[in-house]
DNA sequence: GAGTCTTTGTGTCATTTTTACACTATCCAA
DNA sequence: TTGGATAGTGTAAAAATGACACAAAGACTC
């Protein structure tokens, strides 16, 4: 389908919106992606918010999801999972979320279903300030946030926990990381999503085990101590992994 | 808040609806609660739909299903959790659903995004044509429907699937089952459920590990065999269990 | 170039969990 | 009394988990 066919006869859908939570990782910690308001809102709430917006007719919800999320950091082809519906009649009633809807909605006080959805970036490949058009966007670490928004909030909480849950059945934190990555990077990854300590001999045995990493017979470069062997995700080992049937990974 | 008062200042939602998808447990098998939309589609498409309505603008989406399952059902306070959006914008546009939209709908041809739940229930409290006025509902094995209206076929798919997992992290299951029952009785749910043969002192051992069921002590009578003993789900127990933090039952 | 700092990488043992598997007990009905 | 049906029970081998400590490798400093 051509790019510009697909805006034929669309219109908004005044009543539908999709956000999303996109999730980094900075080798450190888990880190989320928010949208800076300024200092629009009159009576001082929250000043960051999830990238979202409404929808067209004529897209389904996964292609909003994926739009919003090209149209933010130009990314095609990225993990995305729906979080679910949040449809509370007041969700976007506050009154310091008003003043700046009425600046960027035609219809600010049409009552609007949002369809949450989280996604997996590599914090490499988006660099905000750097690319986009998003002059506002940021990545700030999810542990840090404590207010956003609209329900925004509450939004990135089940994100989180939905993360929480996936990541346990499915390898999908590889997404998160560089094509190149040590076992220690993937150890905090697994320790910030899952928000506890793991040991790091039992981690290391149980990926292992599953097999689905390619050992680069490589090795880290530059850093101030013992350099670390190079991993990289694979697929193909994955598939099989997957026709098999396993369902979790225990942790 | 008064019943009346709901409805003050209400109206339809054209573009959102939630579908339920009700779950019964007839001891033999998973069950799910269907509409029979008769000989109305022209175009000869399936007579059976999922029980779902467009939303009032001031109630949430967790109202919206409660109220769908109650005004089918007459039951309140029962075991719901949201599956997810479906938005596909063709999701209502087959032929042979058209027609029926037409009977029942203002707009029939409004672009509708529904949220999807499903509910546990016990079979024994709604015996349709009984009590109800839908006098066109009635529970249909899960494992015999092939085709639904709309998308609802996809939908129920999907609210299978997340029962799977959610019923190996939660003894949801008991809301499916009549207050008192025999282990045999979980057994079988639990096969259906999951659609796995599971070995019965297996399965015995780790329900009864968890320690969650009070054995009454009474007996199955009248069944032509060895009278099981009857037991009932404790939920005291259940939630010191869920205090200490569990998080899988590891089926 | 010796010493220090930092992170990598590795093995074992005790405990728990999982899996596979078969026979007796109890009730009803004929 | 017998036959039919389901309930209820234990064990042993294999696998997974959890707890735990120290040597090796490189970078930096003095």
């Amino acid at each position: 389908m051509h790019n510009n066919q697909k805006k034929i006869g669309s219109e908004l859908n005044p009543n539908v919106s999709v956000d999303c939570v996109i999730f980094g990782f900075d080798l450190e910690k888990l880190t989320v992606l928010v949208i800076d308001r300024g200092e629009i809102s009159a009576a001082n709430g929250p000043r960051l918010a999830l990238p979202g917006n409404l929808i067209y007719d004529n897209e389904n919800l996964d292609q909003a999801a994926n739009r919003v999320l090209e149209e933010l950091t130009g990314l095609k082809n990225i993990y995305l999972e729906q979080v679910g519906a949040f449809g509370d009649p007041f969700r976007i009633h506050k009154e310091s979320d008003r003043e700046w809807l009425k600046s960027i909605r035609a219809q600010p006080d049409a009552r609007v279903i949002t369809v949450a959805y989280f996604s997996l970036v590599k914090i490499e490949d988006y660099l905000p300030h750097a690319s986009s058009f998003a002059k506002n966007a940021g990545w700030a670490p999810v542990n840090e946030i404590s207010e956003l928004a609209f329900d925004h909030f509450e939004i990135l909480q089940a994100a989180k926990e939905k993360l929480k849950q996936k990541i346990k059945i499915q390898p999908i934190g590889f997404n998160l990381l560089p094509e190149k990555f040590t076992l220690s990077q993937l150890h905090r990854l697994y320790e910030s999503i899952l928000d506890k300590p793991l040991d790091k001999r039992n981690f290391r045995r149980k990926i292992q085990k599953l097999n689905i990493l390619s050992n680069l017979k490589e090795k880290q470069r530059g850093v101030p101590h013992k350099p670390s062997s190079l991993y990289e995700f694979n697929e193909e080992k994955y598939q099989e992994l997957t026709q098999l049937g396993f369902d979790n990974f225990g942790f």
